[in-house]
DNA sequence: AAGGCGGGGTC
DNA sequence: GACCCAGCCTT
């Protein structure tokens, strides 16, 4: 079996038809390449869109406020990924907005990992490195019976030894493109059809029925549980009250609804008792209930927070209040920004 | 070496 | 519910 051509072929007749693979523009694929971070293709399609719309080239985005880069980004995950682009992009631009020309140099990039600068390097200057994300330790560990732990230091480097045994270096943006589209979507994770594989007579998992067991990945994280009360101001006027998070941790830099933070539910004593609630409304007199009795759970991949949404009325204007619209333009969390298009329907 | 960091699709 | 996605960064 010759590895590469079969790939190589099997991609000619199967490749999806995206945008960011009709250039060589370093900025583009770069753009793409980010937003695909542990992003699925028709998850971070729009953004791409939009992204390449607002800044068609890395000049535009380096000279934005980065609030507008993160309201662009909203609702995609992972935001220290837009932090990191902008300043991605004022590196570049402090280079008199030349690109990086090479894997190496594309690593001192803020954000660019060994998968992203081998994904630029090799699909706009047609350098011989691999890539090695999800996909490619699914399609090597099964073909090639590999069950070490993919994420594991030994996994990693016996993975990128064996891949980087594989690429075509007369090739290498096919190669990439191909290995990764072929686990897209032939070696899928769960209940791939072999039937119509073109290396169901060589794959050792196939052969030794391991399909299921391959790859190999250690651990799951823990999901810890979050109880957040949210409070909405609601002033005379139609104001309401936001903040912005801390720039580290969850969330990192986007807007929402001041909340205090308690063990379960809480009763409307409690929760007016609380000192964070004290320190927005100290003083201020107001009217308050409870927008839903139960709590929305919002899940993220290692926090399960449970929210409620109090109504505060307050008597007075309260400092720092802003229109619903200019709430609204805020970059949020999806957790926000679903609640705020109900409550404020659209 | 391990854990933090989102949201959504799929089974 | 669990898994996983064109991973990277910090500690």
């Amino acid at each position: 079996m010759n590895f590469s051509n079969t790939l190589i072929s099997w991609y000619h007749n199967h490749k999806r038809s995206l945008p960011w693979r009709e250039t060589t523009d370093p900025y583009l694929i770069w753009l793409s390449e980010i937003i695909l971070q542990q992003t699925r293709v028709n998850q971070g399609m729009p953004y791409y869109l939009k992204f390449v719309e607002r800044f068609p080239t890395v000049q535009e985005l380096a000279a934005a406020p980065q609030e507008e880069v993160l309201k662009l980004w909203q609702g995609l995950g992972y935001y220290s990924r837009a932090r990191n682009l902008q300043a991605a992009a004022r590196q570049v631009i402090d280079k008199a907005g030349i690109f990086p020309k090479s894997y190496k140099e594309l690593l001192e990039l803020k954000g660019v990992g060994e998968y992203t600068a081998a994904a630029i390097a090799s699909f706009a200057y047609k350098e011989p490195v691999v890539v090695v994300d999800g996909n490619v330790y699914r399609v090597l560990s099964r073909i090639y019976g590999f069950s070490l732990p993919i994420n594991s230091t030994e996994g990693v480097k016996e993975f990128k030894k064996l891949a980087n045994s594989l690429i075509d270096p007369k090739k290498p943006a096919q190669y990439n493109q191909a290995i990764m589209e072929f686990g897209a979507l032939q070696c899928v994770p769960k209940n791939p059809d072999c039937g119509v594989c073109p290396f169901q007579n060589d794959c050792a998992a196939f052969k030794e029925d391991r399909i299921t067991e391959l790859p190999v990945k250690l651990k799951k994280t823990k999901v810890l549980s979050l109880h957040h009360h949210y409070m909405v101001t609601i002033t005379p006027s139609g104001k309401t009250l936001l903040q912005e998070r801390p720039q580290t941790g969850i969330w990192a830099g986007l807007y929402e609804f001041p909340f205090v933070e308690s063990n379960g539910a809480l009763l409307s004593h409690e929760f007016t008792a609380a000192d964070s609630f004290q320190e927005v409304y100290g003083g201020v007199r107001f009217r308050e209930s409870v927008y839903n009795q139960e709590p929305i759970i919002h899940k993220l991949s290692h926090r399960k927070i449970h929210a409620y949404f109090w109504i505060i009325e307050t008597e007075t204007e309260v400092e720092g209040a802003m229109s619903i619209a200019e709430a609204k333009a805020k970059p949020l969390h999806v957790l926000m920004e679903r609640f705020m298009n109900e409550f404020w329907h659209k």
